[in-house]
DNA sequence: GTCTATACGAAGATAGAC
DNA sequence: GTCTATCTTCGTATAGAC
C-alpha cells in the first residue's frame, strides 16, 4: 500500500519536468495529474496553497537536485572539466527532449510578474550556485575578487546558451559557449 | 485625421513592451489593448492571424529595433567599451521597470511550447545579432575562428546575466558579468 | 484521502450592427 | 474601421458526497 506522500511527491516531481518545457504559468494543474497520475481529488489535499505553492515546491526541489549535482561535479573535477560536464548534461536535456526542455528557473523568472513566489525562489537557487561555484574557483586558485564575478559568468552564459540553443533548435550555441568559458576560465586560473 | 496603421502600429509597440514584462503567453489582447489605447473591435481587423500573429510581429519589430541598437553601438565605439554600453542599457531598463521587464526573446523560447512560431523568431533574432557582432570582432582583430564563438558568448553571457538579476532584483550579477565578459574580450583580440 | 460536480474568471476568437 | 455581444475553451479553486 501507498505511503500517503507518494501522491504528493509524484506531482512535485512531474511539476519539475513540466516546468522544465512549459514554465510555471505555462503549466496547468491538468498537465501536472496526467503526467503524474495522481488523483484528480488530491490536489488541494495536499497543496492547500494551490498552484503557487506546488510551484514554489517544485521549484526548490529542482534547484535543489540541480545543486546537489553542481557539487558532485566539483568534488570530481577541475573547474574546467566541470563547465564542459555542465554543457554535455544541458546538451542531453535538449537533445533528448528535441529541445523542447530548458531551465525551470529561467522560465520562473519570466513568469514572476504572475508568479512572484516563483521568481524569489529562481533567486534563491542562482545565489546557492553561485556560492558552490565561487567555493571551488576559490579552492583551486582564482583571485579572490574574481570568484564571485567567475561564478556569475558562468552560470550566466550556460543559462543563456541553453536558451539561445533552443531557439536555434541546435547544439551549436552552447558547443561555442563551452569552449569559450573554458579558455577564460583557464586564463583567470592561471593568473591566480 | 489617423491614418489607419497607427492604431496597428501602436498595437505592435504595446505587445512589444508588454512581452518584455509578461512573456508572449503571459500577455493577452486586454493587455495589448489597455496599454495601447486601441479600438477593442480593430484587433482581428489588423491581425486576421490572431495572437500568433501579433506576436510575431512585434517580437520582430522588436529585434529589428534591438539589432539596430546593437550595431549602432558597433559602430562608435571597440568591442570590449560596446560591451558596457550594452550592459548599461540593460540595466536602466531592470531599474526603470523595477526588475519587471527583461528579454522579450527569452520569454519567447520559454513560450515556445505554447507559440511556437514566437520561439523560431528568437531564434532568427539571435542569429541576426551573432552575426552583427561576429563581423565587428572579426574588424577587431578577433582571431577568425573566434569570432562567432566570442560573440555567442556575449549574447548568452549578457541575456543569462538580465534572467539572474531580474531574479535577485540587483544589478550586481549583471555588473559582475559585464567586467568579466569584458576581461575575457580583451584577451581574445589581444591574441589575435 | 479521493471522488464528482460546479462555480468563477480569464482569454482567444467570431458574428453582426453601425 | 470600429463597436458590442457572444461563444467556447481552459484553468483555478471550492463544495460536498463517498
Amino acid at each position: 500500500m501507498p505511503r500517503t506522500s507518494d501522491a504528493r511527491q509524484k506531482m512535485i516531481e512531474s511539476a519539475s519536468v513540466l516546468f522544465r518545457e512549459r514554465g510555471v504559468h505555462g503549466t496547468s494543474f491538468a498537465d501536472v495529474l496526467a503526467h503524474s497520475g495522481a488523483p484528480r481529488g488530491s490536489v488541494y489535499h495536499h497543496f492547500k496553497g494551490g498552484k503557487t505553492q506546488i510551484a514554489e515546491e517544485a521549484l526548490r526541489w529542482t534547484g535543489d537536485m540541480m545543486l546537489a549535482g553542481i557539487t558532485a561535479v566539483l568534488d570530481e573535477q577541475e573547474p574546467v572539466a566541470a563547465i564542459e560536464a555542465w554543457c554535455d548534461t544541458w546538451g542531453a536535456v535538449l537533445r533528448e527532449s528535441d529541445y523542447a526542455a530548458g531551465c525551470s528557473f529561467v522560465s520562473a523568472v519570466q513568469d514572476g510578474e504572475h508568479e512572484p513566489t516563483a521568481r524569489a525562489v529562481a533567486g534563491a537557487v542562482f545565489s546557492d550556485w553561485e556560492d558552490a561555484i565561487a567555493s571551488a574557483l576559490r579552492g583551486h586558485g582564482a583571485p579572490e575578487e574574481r570568484a564571485v564575478p567567475l561564478a556569475t559568468l558562468v552560470i550566466s552564459a550556460v543559462e543563456g546558451a541553453v536558451v539561445v540553443s533552443r531557439a536555434r533548435r541546435s547544439l551549436e550555441p552552447l558547443h561555442r559557449v563551452c569552449g569559450e568559458l573554458q579558455l577564460a576560465l583557464g586564463t583567470a586560473l592561471a593568473q591566480g
